[in-house]
RNA sequence: GGCCCGAUGGCGGAGUGGUGACGCAGCGGAUUGCAAAUCCGUGUACGCCGGUUCGAUUCCGGCUCGGGCCUCCA
């Protein structure tokens, strides 16, 4: 097998994978801010995550993985003055902050598992508010100062703040508007004081007074104590990049009191990794402009999740990705056929042990383009010509065919035809009423009577029913 | 204003200093009562201008266009 060999974003180099500890894999991935339900675009993330952490499983390695659940201390904007989005979610909806968190959080869960990500450590933030301001505690007296509105972090007492971003300058930071008290710009709430007079339903007492922790606290929180310093892979979306991460590893070097020093290991991971967004032509996908893309809409428009994740995979994680229904449909096209070839091997017995010089070109295409950052894009392929090899035991093929579909997770044997034909939301038909025209079709046609048979045909187009005489499945949702 | 990224065939999207993946669509064939579905086959591309080179889509410079971040955002 080839080396794994990732891109750091703290170097901006692909590097070869390196355990921290023999045989094991940490990772780290920034999870939701569970407010609202997640858009596709959110998702990619996760699909990337998983699809890393299928990777160093497939390299041998334990996997530990993390995606946190962001429930607490996010606020809608830097500034440190915007409000907390948990609370105004709630009072929009009429609800607690905490029933807020728990509906959104299973809402994702469930996106997750449609999605086929493997099963996570899904801690919340909220779990760990204790060991916050235990961080908050030791990195007080070097690192932090105190001013009305909370406890804040002083950047300019770490070495090179801001690496990661690579564009943080005095400048730089310009726009961020200034808060009263702080010192630096680019300085971040450790602990956000509740203002005087007001009662928040997320609050917590602290040496510095009721309030809630700094959004940026608990990833580096968690991880330490989920994980262990240093762990090896951090991922996150490529907006974190810029501050959300920065800010992080700023904490955790402060935490290490490696706060004079610059090694990668005290940024508490050895590798961050970011992906790229999933963008549509009318601009970056938005949670605040009302209506946006969430899984759920594409099943109810006839789309299948798993087209969704072979979209995620066609792509580099590193590129962005357009998102577009034609794109969609191209994806669960691809799909389908995949899933009708793998359904020749219902019945084989996978053999393991069995090699065959066959798939041997197909094995190593799809280990090297794996290993090389995560070449989704060609590991496909290499699936592709697993499928579409002939005279072979179908036994060993279907063993090759799984080995390549753990790690892109598409889960070919676990899918059938006939669940990717999921039943558009508007349609004005059911199962029962398709049975019964294609029944009364099918009795036309052995009297062949095409005139009859052809207009059953054209009446269930009309709603939406493609007819497929030569198919096993008979008939198939008709998109758009 | 500051920092950064991208520009590949109809669409999406890999990759490469020299025989230009792959998917979807299209086209041709098999199949079909006709279609559809499926299977087989197949054409088309590397923004513009220079430079380096025997040779550049691939390296360098400039230009144009597009996008991102610096505000919450995966």
């Amino acid at each position: 097998m080839t080396d794994l060999k990732l891109f750091n974003s703290l170097t901006r180099e692909i590097e070869p994978f390196a355990p921290v500890h023999k045989g094991e894999a940490r990772v780290y991935s920034c999870g939701p801010t569970v407010y609202n339900y997640q858009h596709i675009g959110n998702m990619r993330a996760y699909v990337f995550a998983d699809t890393l952490g299928r990777t160093l499983q497939h390299k041998g390695y334990k996997l530990t993985h993390v995606i946190n659940i962001t429930d607490v201390g996010h606020l809608t904007s830097d500034a440190d003055e915007g409000e907390d989005k948990m609370e105004k979610m709630a009072a929009s909806q009429g609800k607690s902050a905490w029933d807020i968190a728990k509906f959104y959080q299973e809402d994702f869960e469930r996106d997750l598992g449609r999605l086929n990500v493997q099963k996570k450590q899904h801690p919340r933030a909220t779990e760990f508010v204790e060991e916050m301001i235990a961080w908050g505690v030791s990195m007080a007296d070097k690192h932090c100062y105190e001013c009305e509105t909370g406890l804040y972090f002083d950047t300019t007492t770490v070495a090179d703040y801001g690496r990661l971003a690579r564009a943080v300058t005095e400048e730089g930071e310009g726009r961020i508007e200034t808060v009263e008290g702080k010192r630096n710009a680019a300085d971040f709430a450790i602990w956000r004081k509740t203002p005087a007079g007001e009662t928040r339903q997320m609050e917590w007492d602290s040496p510095w007074g009721k309030g809630a922790p700094g959004w940026h606290l608990e990833c580096s929180v968690m991880g330490e104590k989920l994980l262990g310093f240093p762990f090896d892979i951090h991922t996150g979306g490529i907006d974190h990049r810029e501050i959300h991460h920065p800010n992080e590893i700023a904490q955790n070097q402060a935490f290490c009191g490696c706060g004079g020093l610059s090694d990668a290991k005290n940024s508490g991971a050895n590798i961050w990794m970011h992906n790229n967004f999933l963008v549509e032509r009318s601009g970056k996908m938005s949670k605040s402009s009302g209506e946006f893309l969430r899984l759920q809409l594409l099943l109810d428009k006839g789309y299948h999740p798993l087209a969704y994740r072979m979209m995620c995979l066609q792509a580099h994680y590193r590129s962005e990705l357009e998102f577009s229904w034609d794109g969609l449909e191209a994806a669960l096209t691809r799909l389908k056929r995949m899933v009708m070839q793998a359904e020749r091997l219902a019945d084989a017995k996978p053999q393991p042990e069995a090699e065959h010089p066959k798939f041997a070109p197909a094995l190593e295409k799809f280990d090297a383009a794996i290993s090389d950052d995560l070449n989704t894009a060609i590991a496909l392929t290499a699936l592709e010509d697993t499928l579409a090899t002939k005279k072979v035991d179908a036994g060993i093929k279907r063993a090759v065919v799984e080995h390549m579909d753990a790690v892109l997770g598409l889960g070919l044997f676990d899918l059938s035809r006939e669940e990717l034909r999921v039943r558009p939301k508007t349609a004005e038909i059911d199962e029962a009423e398709i049975e019964d025209a294609l029944a009364r079709r099918k009795a036309a046609r052995a009297e062949k009577d095409f005139t009859a048979s052809d207009a059953i045909r054209d009446e269930l187009a009309a709603k939406g029913v493609d007819v497929m005489d030569g198919d096993s499945l008979g008939w198939e949702w008709k998109l758009a």
